[in-house]
DNA sequence: ACCGTGGTTAGCTTTC
DNA sequence: GAAAGCTAACCACGGT
């Protein structure tokens, strides 16, 4: 996309009056996935919160968080182990024209 | 914290029968805090997703997610600045007896 | 580092003279630092192209890349979690008092 | 590719017996590609982390990293663009018969 | 309060 | 031209 027709509509204040006024309906269209983003971001960073929150509950229980942290990357590791080896499978088997 | 008491009691599977059984009601809080903070990782990934996808949305309706990242990381740092903007006021009238 | 000492000795090119003429002695071991690097990058794009290579052989030598590629990144992780593994052990241990 | 003769042949661990046994002369092949690979990504890795290293040496030498890999990025730009440049001189000087 | 580390995200490259 | 994988910058956390 070397010029694309959205571009010249995109602005980040109200200067010029509602978003759309100038630009047409697109402005307003991309307000709105900014403000879905914005609201996803919010309720993320809460879960951000919370997760420290846990681990600072864990500390005060008398665990180590630092070791916390590897067991939980490694329990990741290990459910991504699994789901790679269920796609190489998947992967093996098409190709030898089972499915 | 150089010997603290739970620490023995981490274990990562069940081999010994149910957690807690061989170190006590530790081992259970400890995979009580594993499981909550699974939990909300799954949910935060989630999001993450969806945010992923709100801006696939935008780019299929011609925008430019490149740019529109560049928004929003503004609009972050303006609510920032806005927020520490009104603490430091804040700050200055109680300061002068104000409130 | 707020002011550092060494920014004003920035430069990219030899206008104003041999690296060095202007800021003293500390652009002649930027300029080696930078050199070192270059280098450094350039045997690592001749591996990825050696890589590369070595897929184009396979692929057509009968094999599949897509499928290669995926047990190489199997055996990458094998490898990772098996490290991982290593460091928790290694965690608990000194956690417990052991060494 | 959709059938592919040496598809068969994939095989990940050695409990038939030596690689090959079993499906004749391609696994031996396929292992020799997979060693191949992944010899040259450990030299890859190897080099990677020999830049981190000098990048290090910079840094405690007083060297803002950050703005080394911006200078680093630009050089690299120019080169290319340098190479590009020749390229199409080169063509231009082919099509009208200079040599 | 700072530094170092580790995890997340975005941009780039390469592949299909 | 889209999709995936890789790499590098950024950010946030924990420790000192």
């Amino acid at each position: 996309m070397n010029n694309p027709s959205n571009v010249s509509e995109f602005k980040s204040d109200g200067k010029e009056g509602e978003a759309g006024d100038v630009a047409g309906v697109a402005g307003k269209r991309l307000l709105s996935f900014f403000d879905r983003v914005e609201r996803l971001e919010e309720e993320k960073s809460a879960l951000a919160e919370d997760i420290k929150d846990v681990y600072a509950e864990a500390k005060s229980a008398g665990f180590e968080v630092k070791i916390m942290r590897r067991v939980m990357k490694l329990r990741k590791m290990e459910i991504e182990k699994r789901r790679e080896e269920d796609e190489l499978l998947t992967l093996y088997m098409s190709a030898i024209g089972m499915e």
